[in-house]
Parts: C-alpha cells; structure tokens; sequence
RNA sequence: GGGCGCUUAGCUCAGCUGGCUAGAGCACUGCCCUUACAUGGCAGGGGUCACAGGUUCGAAUCCUGUAGCGCCCA
C-alpha cells in the first residue's frame, strides 16, 4: 500500500467498481443488532418499481448516504435499510400499458397469469434501481434488502390488518371514493390530479311543487340532476325566508325534493354574494344537492338527513341498477348512456322544454385520475377504511409532535406514551403540514380495485336473517364483523390470520363465502416500512432476532414534502400503534425538490428526470453527489437545466424543446447532433411519449448538465492535491506494526502548520454542527473552502518551499490530509477511498490534538476527533493578516500585469517585519518577494507604494519603468476609497444613538477600522506626493 | 378556499437569532502551460438585495402592504 504511483488526474470510471467491490468484499455496511456502538439506522423512502430513479431520489439517496456514513464513522452501529416499493396502481398501469400496445388487456388473462407479467416487470426494474443505489455509492446494507410484497412484509401487512379489523378500527363503509371508470377502481386522493379544464355553468330550472313559480340552479354537471335530493339556499340569502318550508319537482325524474338552507351555498352577487369571487359571478344562489354524485353535497346530505341516490354503473354510465329506484318514464331513456352523452341529452331536454334559463363557459380544474386521466367521478361504493379520525391513530401522531414545533394543543391521552412530543421536522415549517393534515384527517380508503398487490384477507357472505346461524370461525381464531344490507340481508365479514389461511380459507369457501377481489393501498404496506423490514411481528420466523429493538425507532426519515401526509403520517400512526407508542424515527428532514430546467418538477410520467447513471458517466458518482449535497438548501428547491448528450459526436448541446399537451415544456422527441444534423437521435420524452423510438441509427441520446462540473472539478482537485502532498513526504518513516496510529506526537510550530490545523478543527466542527441540523449545502461548502481555497491555495502553496526537509512540518501535512479524507469520504466516498490506502498507509506520528486511529478503509475510518490543542486563535488571527498582505502584493503585481516569475522587493515597517519573520517564509512564497528590506528609509526610484494596517510599504522592481501618470490615478483611487470608508465611519461613531445603543465590541471594531483606515488614507498621500515629486 | 416557500451579480444559488466595504460557483476580462492540478493558478469588472411603507443607532435580514413565480392540502 502507498507505493502505487497515483496517475495525474482522476478518472472515476477507472476506479468505481473495483472500490464498491472492496467494500462489498469487507461487508461493511452490514449491521447486526448486537454490534459494537449505539444504533443508528435509516429505512429507504423505498422507491416505486414502476421505472428507473431519477437525480430526484439521488438527492435523496445521497442525503441518507451522507447521514448514514457519517454516522458510521462516528462508531454508531448503522443500518441503512434498502428497499422497493410494489406501488400497486403505478405498475400495474405501466404493465397493461403495455399490454395494450400488444391489443391486450389484464382480462384476457388469469388474476394469476397477469401477476406474474407485474412481477417480471418488478424484477426487471428493482435490479435497476438497486444497481442505481450501488453504482452512486449508497452504504444499504444490501443483504438486508425488502420489497413490500416480500413474504416478510406481507406477514406484517397480514398481522397489522387483522389486529385493526379486531379492534375495530377497519370498516367497511358506502362513501364518496375518487373512481376512476376508466380502470374502475377506487383512487387515493393523492392519485387524483386536478386539472385546468373549459367547461360550461348550466343554469337550470326547477319548478316549484306548489305551481307558485321556479328557482335556477347552476350547476357544471347537469349529469348528476337525476340523483338530486334537494336544492340547498343559503340562509342569508333575501329569497329563503319566502321559500322555507317548500320542495320542487325535479325535472325529468319527478322525484319531489326539499328546499334546505345551508352556509356552503355561494350566494349570487345580487343577492349580496362577494363581487371578488368568481363562483359568486356565476352562482345563481341555489344549489342542486347530489349527495352521491359530490363530496360538498355529500356532506350536506348528512347535515341534513338526505337520501344519496347513485345513478352511475361503475363505468360511469347512468344507471338504475345501483341505487336508483324512482326510474320515472321520462328519465328511463337516459338510462344506459355514458356520463358524457347523458351530459348533453339532459341538456338537451332542459333546452326543449324551455327549462334551461343559460350556458355560461366557465374554466374550472376537475380531478383527473393520474394514471389513467380521466375525470374522476365522485361514487358511492362500497369500500374498506381505516377509522384513521380515531383518536389511537390521529390523536397518537399529533400527541408525538415536538412541543415546540405544535401550533395547537395536542390531544389529551391516558396513559401517555413513550415517543409523546419525540418527533421533530427539519425544516421545523414541515411541523405544521403534519399537524393540519391531522387535525382535518379523514377516513382512509384502503381498498383498491386491482390485482398488483396485497389481497385483502376478509371473506364475506350475506346471509338472508333467518338462516344466519353461529358461525364458527372466531372461535378459530379468526375476526368477525356483520351489517345489514340494504335489502335486508345479514353480510358477515371474516378477517383470517396469515397463519390460519391453509386451514380455514378453504374451510369459508366452502361454506359459501368469498375472498374480497380487492387489494390494499400501497401505502398499508408503506405504513410499516419500519416494522415489517425488521420481522415484525415474528422475527425468529425470519431470523431477525433482535433487529427490531435496535433499529426501531430509526434516526431520521429523508423524503419530500408531498409525503408527509401520504407516508410519514401512517408510519408514525402504525408503529405507534403496534409498538406501545414507539415512533418510527425521531427526526423527519425534508429535501428540495430537483427541477428542470424550466422550474418542472423531474417526474416519471413527463419523462424530464435525469437517470443519475448519466452523470455519473460524464461526471462520476463523486461529483453528482457532491452537487446535490451542495444544492440541499433548506429554503429553496433546485432548478438543474439539462442538457442532452449527442451519441454521434459525444458533444452536450442544449436541446430544442416543445411544449406538451399538458402545458409542460421539453425537449424535443428527435434531436439533431450539433456537428452534424443529419444525424438524429431519440430523447427520453421521446421514449417515453411513444413519439420516436430509438434505433441503431437513430439512439437514444443520454442527459447530462454542466451544474454538476463543479464536482468533477473538485474531485480532480482533491486527488492532485492529495497527490502533491504525498509526494512532498520524502521521509517516509514506516509505522512500527501494533502502534495504530498513536505513536509519538508532533507539536507544531510553524505558523502556516498551526493555522491549518486551527482551520481544520474549525472544520470538522462545521460539518459536524451542519449534519446533525440536517442542513446539507453548508457541508459542502464548508469541505470546499477548507480544501480548496485553505488547504490547496495557501497551505500546499505557502509550505512548498519548506516541506520537503521539514519532517514535523510533514506529519502535520499528512494528519490534514488524512483527516480531511475523511471529513470528506460522505459526501465524495469513491475519490477518498481511492485515496486512502496511499494515504493512511503513509501515516506515522500523529500531530498533539487530533486523534486520526488507523483503517483499512475510508468507509470504516473513524471520524476525526479535534482537541483543544488544535484551536489556535492567535494563528487564525496572525495568519488573516499574512494573507491581507500577500493579497495587497499580488494585487498591485496583477495591476501590472507583473508575471508570477518575477521575483520583487518588499519595503516594510518593523512592525510587519515582525510579522513576516514570524510567517517564516510565507509571504515571500506566496506574493513572489525576491527581498525584504527593513528601512522605508529610502524610497527606490521605481517604488511603489500601498497601505496596509495603516502604514505604508513599498514594492519594488515589479516593473522597469514606473508609468507616473498611472500611478498617480492608482493612489488617487485609493485615497478616495478611504475617505469613503472613512466618512462613513466616522458618521457611524458620531451617531449619539449608536453610541449609546449598539454592542461595546461593535463600536470597537468600528474604531479599529477607522483608524486603519486613517492610516492607509495618510500613507497612500505620502506616497502620492512622492510621485508627485518624481514628476 | 387553507397552508408554505421564493424574488440577492448575465445564470444557478448562499447569506442562521439584524452589525466589518453583501458572498460562492459558472459565465465574462487581463496575465500565466511556475515540476500537484489548464477539470489549473493569479488578478479584475459586474448587485438601487422585486416594489412601497414601518420598527431600529443600524435592515438583504424583523413587521405590514403590493406585484410576480412556485409547491402542498382542500
């Protein structure tokens, strides 16, 4: 080790795989329970199986990776879990998407066939994603690898769902569900999509039942008036008063409905409604009331004990055999059409019979079915739910938040639990998305009306009450719950146990009974990420002993803000509730979100996500997180324009966009190559859209973007700065073997060697502070500006000259180094662990204060610990003044154009003589100094002065001749400079206020830099007047 | 409708509890291929901190309002 010559530059290809081999060779992110240090663990946001990551989940990805093997270094036991989700709908749509192009459906094939077609496709694209985790570096433990539908989480799913159902805390229940009629299944409302859409206000005429006159409702979808059950007026509308008490005949149906005062009801401006809101323009005051045909009528309905009478099929088509009794003659020949045509018939019969007062066209967004984009239509269907508004789930989430970050008392509980007031948002803004959606939470729908997915384990079968006997089956172990039907029959609902399947379910089929078609929402089995990876509720049965207890609750939880609601509400309401209180994870950071370039969030369905195996071929793995941890601000999200990468020419160009149908702007379906446009190539909107597909010809072209450079270049830097250094370490003294790096210690003397290692702790403190607040983009910039600008700029530069016969100087250059490979490994693993056997196998005597112990490996270095000895403010102060100076000089010999060989003399004050003597041939290094005189005594002929620390020194021989004219306009400037500076200090001082209120050292510092300032001002008039002399 | 965020250099963004002459990277200009690095070095130009009020000795930062952009929930 150490003796391989290192190769000019880096080139992360040629070093990638051969180090994730090493580590997966060494196994050393995988954690057992009973391991060396306190747990710390992580569980993925395990990503949808429906298509390969993009840089969004590498943002995310990254983040959990910095955490997780910072948290390795620092000796915790750490468990990154890695995962996948099944993502029921999501991949069931892609796979009979593509069926369809093949002119098939899910139903020409056995439920059994298709699931298999799903999970070919799950497996085709888990490999990716997880060979996506690998190739960026992420530290999983990767044997420990799940996938929700893995036995191990449906025993979970099994367990979970049956402790709910006996506790009473799932239902069956007629509501309002999102459908979608297209796929007929039941949506989430995070599945439905709310688009911008042209549609019209009918204004429609209902005629009283009395024969007294008629009232006008508007309404957007004059469909749903064949299931209305009353007409709703506001209160304080004038015309109520009059109309108390009466009911109309509804047009069509002749079915006679009351007249009911709620405040939903959007008054018409002319009857004092607001002349600021649209709806109130277009409102007629009157209210059409379809309880099963809207969620806002619905909820009149119940305020107001009407009746819901569906009158759709589950295709959305009208319909009399679901719900719909009171078929009148008239209405009969509506009956059968599709909710569009029923729409313009019915109009058409309003129109007909003069009962249609207007149209007016009228934009409004509609939910639109995110997979299938459709419009969801509001249906009464029969669905299971978890009674989440209880308070053992709602309450316990709200009862688990951080006082301070609770806008609202929490609920009462008794007894209280362990996590109570445990579970805090970083940024602390997200607490408050958590909290409202608790405290508005409605009941969850958990039926989905698919075949990708957990089957949910309830029998049912309805029984007419009198041949309703006993039923054996909980005496078998089994839940039961009955209803009532609405023709009177008895439905008995059977729940097994995972572990009574094989006996009983053929047991209830042969009496009768049948298992729901249905499966669950993905997010049930979401819900228990955190418990069902770890073996929950039967480890032993899984050989997970012990894994539970350490790793649960996880430290942090990393995802988007959109999750709060969906994801991290449930797993805090589940493991709360299967865990005696227990929370999930303490912590929940929120990241940005990666854009385009165009401000579009990267999205799977509008295809203008970058796969991060793009950059990492054009960038390395290294540089792309380096990126994105460095553009984790915790205020805004990221826009990261994109470029596309010409497969021909190997060039990146920026590519010709079009707009979507959506209203989304990407690029262009085809491209052609920037050298040569003859040649085309395919993008992924183009794959994606199934406008272009791509073929030998035609490729398909890979993204890149020059946002990430900025990384590679900072690798580059890394290893040549790594490279230099070690080849300044000539005295190679081999570690005698058992002395683990805390053998005999240097003290450092020099002033540069102090400074970095001051520079250093500072470090190590900044990163530290900024990892445990979850803020990301100050860890890179602290690692940059202390490598870049502290460590390669004016350490290696300012020691060049020394190092090399200096020894000691040597073991602290090797202790920075060393420590700052490590400091650095979380967030660029692959270039330090590249770096480090050269590296670490090179350390001998350690520097007093910094506690670097020895490792094979980066990944399971530990992290450095700074003592007190490395904290050197006197250093950090003397060398800020060395660098003032250096930077006056370089400044004046980059005015003129001096180059960097030329060699100048310096003209100081014993004042600064003392401190250059005391920087030991720094300065002199770093400002180009041929000679140092002592004696501002005499005045060279092609001297030229500036300021510093208000006094006046000389340079000379930067130039053969001095040109007076322009030096006399340089000094003038910087006579002006400082009377600016000088009178806006002194207006500060003379402010009786600011006297007398600001901070002591406040005004102090002001009085310093007007002196200085006075002084700079007096020596640059000096030296004015010495040209002026000349001249 | 409720909630949250953003607007700082040509571009992408920092700037935490108010206090040095507002920073970084890219881009731009000049000089330099000096034996770690041209994926580099040195120097430089460039900002009425969206707008209008207010609080304060002092505001990019706190408060109010206005305009524009975006996200989440309903």
């Amino acid at each position: 080790m150490g003796e391989v010559p290192l190769a000019k530059s880096y080139v992360p290809a040629e070093h990638e795989p051969a180090i994730l081999q090493r580590w997966a060779d060494a196994r050393c992110f995988h954690a057992e329970a009973g391991a060396d240090g306190e747990p710390y663990s992580i569980f993925i946001p395990p990503p949808n199986v429906t298509a390969a990551l993009h840089l969004g989940h590498a943002l995310n990805n990254t983040l959990q990776d910095v955490l997780a093997r910072t948290a390795r270094m620092r000796g915790r036991n750490t468990l990154w879990m890695p995962g996948t989700d099944h993502a029921g709908i999501a991949t069931q749509a892609v796979v009979e998407r593509r069926l369809q192009m093949q002119g098939k459906r899910r139903t020409d094939f056995t439920r059994e066939a298709f699931v298999e077609k799903v999970q070919a496709w799950k497996d085709e694209y888990e490999a990716v994603i997880l060979s996506q985790l690998r190739s960026m570096g992420a530290s999983c433990d990767e044997a420990r690898t799940r996938f929700t539908m893995d036995p191990v989480c449906t025993a979970a799913v099994r367990e979970a769902f049956f402790r709910l159902f006996q506790e009473g805390l799932i239902e069956r229940g007629k509501r309002l569900v999102n459908w979608d009629p297209a796929t007929q299944t039941a949506l989430s409302d995070d599945e439905v999509e709310m688009e911008e859409v042209d549609g019209s206000f009918w204004y429609l005429r209902y005629p009283l039942e009395d024969g007294s006159g008629h009232i006008t409702v508007a309404t957007t979808r004059p469909e749903t008036m064949l299931g209305d059950t009353a007409v709703a007026v506001h209160p304080r509308d004038p015309r109520a008063a009059a109309l108390r008490g009466k009911r109309v005949r509804l047009p069509i149906v002749g079915r006679v409905i009351p007249i009911v005062e709620d405040e939903y009801v959007v008054m018409a401006v002319a009857q004092g409604g607001d002349p600021s809101d649209v709806k109130a323009q277009f409102a007629s005051g009157f209210l059409k009331v379809t309880p099963a045909h809207d969620p806002n009528d619905w909820e009149i309905g119940l305020r107001h004990q009407l009746p819901a009478i569906n009158v759709m099929a589950p295709d959305g088509s009208i319909s009399d055999r679901h719900g719909w009794s009171d078929v009148s003659d008239e209405a009969r020949r509506f009956v059968g059409l599709s909710r569009e045509e029923a729409r313009e018939q019915i109009v058409q019969h309003f129109r007909a019979v003069g009962l249609l007062e207007g149209v007016r066209p009228y934009r409004h967004s509609v939910g639109h079915a995110s997979r299938s984009h459709v419009p969801v239509e509001p249906y009464l269907s029969d669905q299971w739910f978890v009674r989440v508004t209880d308070p053992r789930l709602a309450g316990s989430a709200l009862r688990a938040m951080r006082a301070d970050q609770r806008q609202s008392a929490p609920p009462s509980a008794a007894p209280a639990r362990p996590s109570d007031g445990e579970l805090a948002f970083f940024p602390p803004r997200y607490a408050r998305t958590f909290e409202q959606w608790h405290l508005g939470i409605r009941d969850w729908c958990i039926s989905r009306q698919l075949w990708w997915g957990h089957r949910i384990p309830v029998w049912s079968r309805t029984f007419s009450p009198d041949s309703l006997s006993q039923q054996p089956w909980t005496a078998r172990g089994a839940a039961e719950m009955r209803r009532t039907a609405a023709d009177g029959g008895i439905e008995v609902f059977v729940c097994l146990p995972e572990r009574l399947d094989r006996e009983l379910a053929p047991e209830l089929e042969r009496a009768g009974f049948r298992q729901d078609p249905d499966v669950l929402d993905t997010w049930f089995s979401s819900a228990l990420w955190p418990l069902s990876t770890l073996g929950w509720p039967d480890p032993k049965r899984f050989a997970m002993e012990g894994l539970l207890d350490a790793f649960n609750p996880s430290a942090v939880l990393s995802t988007a803000r959109e999750i709060i609601t969906l994801w991290v509400s449930r797993m805090v309401m589940f493991n709360r509730h299967f865990l005696g209180g227990r929370l999930p994870f303490r912590d929940v950071f929120i990241h940005s979100i990666v854009q385009d370039g165009f401000g579009q969030k990267m999205s799977k369905s509008l295809a203008n996500g970058v796969d991060p195996r793009d950059i990492i071929a054009t960038h390395g793995a290294d540089a792309m997180r380096f990126v994105l941890v460095q553009m984790s601000t915790g205020t805004q999200d990221v826009r990261l324009p994109v470029d596309v990468l010409c497969p021909h020419s190997g060039k990146a160009f920026t590519p010709k966009t079009v707009t979507t149908p959506s209203g989304h702007v990407v690029a262009a379906p085809t491209q052609a190559c920037p050298t040569d446009p003859s040649r085309e190539m395919v993008t992924g909107y183009g794959v994606a859209s199934g406008l272009a597909q791509p073929t030998d010809a035609v490729p398909l072209a890979r993204n890149t973007s020059s946002r990430f450079d900025i990384g590679r270049n900072f690798a580059t830097k890394v290893w040549n700065a790594s490279r230099f250094a070690l080849a300044q370490c000539v005295e190679r003294t081999p570690s005698a073997p058992g002395d683990a790096g805390r053998g005999a210690e240097v003290e450092p003397t020099h002033l540069i060697d102090r400074w970095i290692l001051h520079r250093f702790a500072h470090l190590v403190r900044t990163v530290d502070a900024a990892v445990d607040s979850y803020q990301f983009n100050p860890i890179a910039e602290a690692l940059y500006d202390f490598i870049w600008r502290d460590f390669c700029d004016w350490y290696l530069e300012g020691i060049k000259p020394t190092v090399k016969n200096d020894a000691a100087q040597q073991v602290v250059l090797r202790c920075v180094l060393d420590g700052t490979l490590r400091v650095l490994h979380p967030v660029m693993p692959f270039v330090t662990e590249a770096l480090w056997p050269h590296v670490a196998g090179m350390r001998t005597l350690g520097v007093r204060g910094l506690e670097l112990p020895q490792s094979p490996l980066a990944a399971t270095a530990s992290w450095p610990r700074c003592g007190d000895a490395l904290i050197d403010e006197r250093a950090e102060r003397d060398f800020a003044r060395v660098r003032s100076l250096v930077e006056a000089i370089r400044n004046l010999r980059g005015e003129r154009k001096v180059i960097d060989r030329r060699r100048i003399n310096l003209h100081v004050t014993p004042a600064v003589e003392a401190l250059i003597a005391q920087a030991g041939g720094t300065v002199e290094t770093l400002a180009g100094i041929g000679s140092v005189a002592t004696s501002a005594l005499e005045r060279p002929a092609d001297a030229v002065a500036f300021p510093f620390e208000g006094e006046e020194l000389l340079l000379s021989s930067l130039v053969d001749s001095v040109d007076v004219a322009s030096e006399r306009a340089r000094l003038e400037q910087v006579v002006r400079d400082r009377q600016r500076a000088i009178a806006g200090f002194e207006g500060k001082l003379s402010n009786a206020g600011y006297i007398a209120k600001a901070k002591p050292e406040v005004i102090e510092q002001t009085r310093r830099m007007l002196s200085e300032a006075q002084g700079d001002l007096l020596a640059a008039q000096r030296a004015l007047d010495a040209v002026a002399a000349k001249a």
